[in-house]
DNA sequence: GTGTGACTTTGAGTCCGTC
DNA sequence: TGACGGACTCAAAGTCACA
C-alpha cells in the first residue's frame, strides 16, 4: 500500500544526502534551491516538481528516477 | 542528446501511454487530470509536479520512478 | 483525438527571521 | 544543523474555446 508519495520522496532525499556527506544548507546552495524550501520537502510537506526534482538529482550525482524509488526503513 | 528534463519525460509519457493502448483522453480523465494540462506535459511545456507524476504512474500500473527514466528513441 | 493560447486560482519556491 | 513561521512572487494546476 503506497503511503503519502511526497513524504516517501522526502524520506528517500534525506538517506541520499545523508549518504554523501551533506548538510541541507550545502545541498540547497550547489543546487539553488531555498533551505527553507528544502527542508519543507525533505518533511514530505512541499509538492515539488520535476526540474528542481533533477536539479537535486544531478546535485546527488544520480538518476533522478532513483530519487523517486522507495526509501529503504 | 536530450537534455531536457522536461521534454524527455514528455516523451517517455506519450510511449508508455502508447503502449498502454490508452489516448490522451482516457489517461486524462481515469487520472484525473485535465486533457488539456496532460497534452501540455507531453510535449514538455509544463513543469509538473511530484503528486500529478504519482497520478499518472498509478494510472499507468507502473512505479513513479520508471516514469522518469529516459525514453527509448 | 490532439495542439494551443488565454485565462484564473492555488500553491511552488524565495527570503527574511526565530527557536 | 535543522524545524518552522510570515510575507512575499511567480509558476504549477486547472479550465475553456477553438484550430
Amino acid at each position: 500500500m503506497q503511503q503519502d508519495p511526497l513524504k516517501s520522496f522526502g524520506l528517500r532525499l534525506v538517506q541520499l544526502r545523508k549518504s554523501k556527506g551533506l548538510s541541507q544548507e550545502k545541498l540547497a546552495l550547489e543546487s539553488g534551491i531555498a533551505r527553507s524550501y528544502l527542508s519543507g520537502v525533505e518533511r514530505g510537506q512541499r509538492n515539488i516538481a520535476l526540474l528542481n526534482i533533477h536539479k537535486l538529482a544531478d546535485t546527488l550525482g544520480i538518476p533522478a528516477s532513483s530519487l523517486l524509488e522507495l526509501p529503504d526503513d
